[in-house]
RNA sequence: GCUGGAAUAGCGCAGUCGGUAGCGCAACUGAUUCGUAAUCAGUAGGUCGAGGGUUCGAGUCCCUUUUCCAGCUCCA
């Protein structure tokens, strides 16, 4: 079963296990709020629900805290669990809920309970001399929670509204017992070190400058890995009947009106003049493509036309949500757009999606999908975004693929599917969608003849496989912990010589290798061959050619791959044969 | 954009009470010519993110600003 957590998270898990665990890492939130009502009475509590990996509260404090306060806190609570607690639930009216949170002056909690439902027992839980109003479940004394630890401190809106005041967000988690705390602190820590920021350094992948927030730099093995994506790309939709096209990334205001994005998304564009008129850089290859659509005109009988494009967008994202490669104000859509008539909808997402799930396979990545409904800045018919919303289920629930519905958080011009997908810490990034788009071809009056020689309004299809190459080479890195598979390695092999005495011999094996279409390097450094392997093994390079006398007098090498190690003495033939059966 | 933190050599970091900016790795030079995760010695490298202020004196204290990190909001 699959559990949507409050983080937006998702995760497969059994039931009760999953109520259990809650129950338990809700509690600790309780204890956190009553340590902290002990040491600073002042602090209004709004909110401390259980999380996918541990727990947080929301805090209204009278004061500036700060992550010096949090150790204090945590021998408060070590308190509290000492005292052993009884957690006693008990229900309340509307009207004596209101007077005890009146009394003890909790304005957030007062703001719930009008909001809900009239006639409605409340549930209350006490613990000592702290009282919480909440659902529940909770275990039943604090002794149970036997470890624990606080996070970090960060701000977090008032029921998740940029409108409301600013609360400060406690985060931590709890277990029941020491060695499975240290056991998740220390996953945490081996996770963070796959991190594609940190591994994009130290491999010299891609760089971001302070000179461009957002925009990224690829250096010559970022941009052999992004450029061998999109040969696969390529290869993948040439085989499934697309044809590529390139439009420009700058177009008049005219077509982003025609568009709608000058409306709807103009905050988040880039915008100059040219001779006086003005011009946008495209957030979107959506308009380009259309025109190009509308250049001719256009029969039944081409249908399903699947236009791909490799789109150089640029978006002026906040500047609080750039992330390494994951997040970033510039980057490369693998777009496509298809036309089809209404009877192919169907078939065509489920398509789309059948191609998804093959390039995720590919890499090996699980994923989860969701679909994103009518927002309330949208364009187009009530009944349009109910074809457009249905057929998008329907395809989903066709190919028996489970989702959770993301309620108004489509595009402007119509719903989507949307293929997530986990970074090393399980934060989740969108990546694939499938957009069904009802109101473009109507903004620009595209048409094509039908069988019946009249014409009418195709239906469109915008849809990303990687989402952005960018997003998905960040996830690749950190999925790989920068371990490529050799296919992709930017450095598929390294020729290690073991003293300039046989250079020759190995600049002889990396010519040939490179005359196979290898991506060879040679380190003929004076240097131990223990420093050669050991520096090899950091740059994350399969497989290492040793080469001295003994290959050199019976031309051979001496193979180590990156995880098996000594693969032991053979001829290049031999070599070569076992890399083109991994795959190069 | 919002809340809280951070910024010192290419990278990873130290720098105490405000008193001469340091370490390791990398780089460079020389020696070593070596058999499976670091050979030895030496050299060079800095407007301490930027701008202003306090002070006899600021990497250190204060203000402004930029970028980054965590989270929120937003999103491919």
């Amino acid at each position: 079963m699959k559990i949507k957590m409050k983080d937006g998270s998702i995760r497969e898990a059994a039931f009760e296990e999953e109520l259990g665990k809650n129950a338990f890492r809700h509690t600790t939130a309780h204890i956190l709020a009553q340590a902290v009502k002990r040491l600073y009475p002042d602090t209004k509590c709004a909110i401390g629900p259980s999380i996918a990996d541990g727990f947080y509260y929301d805090f209204d404090f009278a004061f500036q805290f700060s992550e010096e306060n949090l150790s204090e806190i945590e021998a408060e609570m070590k308190k509290i669990v000492k005292e052993n607690l009884q957690l006693r639930q008990f229900a309340a009216d509307r009207e004596k809920a209101m007077q005890m949170m009146e009394e003890r002056k909790e304005p957030y909690k007062i703001e719930m309970l009008k909001d809900l439902p009239e006639g409605e027992e409340i549930s209350f839980y006490q613990q000592g001399e702290y009282l919480e109003m909440c659902a529940g479940p909770h275990v039943a004394y604090t002794s149970a929670v036997k470890a624990f630890k606080l996070l970090s401190v960060a701000g977090a809106y008032w029921r998740g509204d940029e409108k409301n005041k600013m609360l400060t967000r406690i985060y931590g988690t709890s277990f029941p017992n020491e060695d499975m705390l240290a056991e998740y602190l220390n996953r945490l820590e081996e996770a963070k070190k796959r991190d594609h920021r940190k591994l994009g350094k130290e491999l010299g992948l891609f760089v971001l400058l302070e000179e461009g927030p957002g925009f990224p730099f690829f250096l010559p093995k970022g941009l052999i890995l992004k450029n061998l994506l999109i040969d696969y790309w390529r290869k993948m939709h040439a085989k499934e009947g697309y044809v590529e096209i390139s439009t420009p990334i700058m177009l008049n205001r005219q077509l982003w009106e025609t568009s709608g994005h000058w409306e709807h998304y103009r905050d988040k564009m880039y915008t100059t003049s040219i001779d006086g008129a003005d011009f946008a850089i495209k957030p979107m290859s959506c308009p380009g493509g259309m025109l190009v659509y509308k250049m001719e005109p256009r029969s039944y009988r081409e249908f399903p036309m699947r236009i791909s494009e490799l789109g150089l967008i640029h978006r002026n994202e906040a500047s609080g949500t750039l992330h390494g490669l994951m997040r970033v104000r510039c980057c490369t859509q693998d777009d496509a757009h298809i036309f089809m008539t209404p009877e192919q909808i169907q078939d065509e997402i489920k398509g789309v999606a059948r191609l998804i799930d093959e390039v995720y396979s590919t890499f090996g990545f699980s994923y989860h999908v969701e679909l994103s409904t009518r927002p309330e800045n949208s364009i187009g018919s009530d009944a349009d975004w109910e074809l457009a919303t249905n057929g998008l289920k329907n395809a989903l629930d066709d190919l028996k693929l489970p989702y959770v519905v993301n309620e108004g958080d489509g595009a402007f011009y119509g719903p989507k599917i949307d293929f997530h997908l986990e970074d090393s810490i399980g934060r989740t990034w969108q990546c694939g969608t499938i957009q069904l788009d009802f109101q473009l071809p109507q903004r620009f009056e595209a048409e094509y003849i039908g069988e019946d020689g009249n014409k009418h309004r195709p239906i469109m299809i915008h849809r990303v496989l990687f989402g952005s190459i960018e997003r998905f080479l960040g996830i690749l890195i950190e999925h790989y912990a920068g371990k490529f598979p050799l296919w992709l390695s930017p450095v598929q092999v390294k020729v290690l010589s073991l003293s300039d005495k046989y250079i020759d011999y190995a600049k002889e094996i990396e010519q040939t290798l490179k005359m196979e279409g290898l991506r060879c390097e040679l380190d003929a450094r004076a240097e131990k061959i223990g420093y050669k392997i050991r520096t090899a093994r950091l740059e994350r390079v399969p497989y290492m050619l040793i080469v001295g006398e003994k290959e050199a007098e019976t031309k051979s090498v001496s193979v180590r791959e990156r995880d098996a190690g000594d693969l032991g003495n053979m001829p290049i033939e031999k070599l070569l044969e076992i890399l083109r059966e991994e795959g190069i």
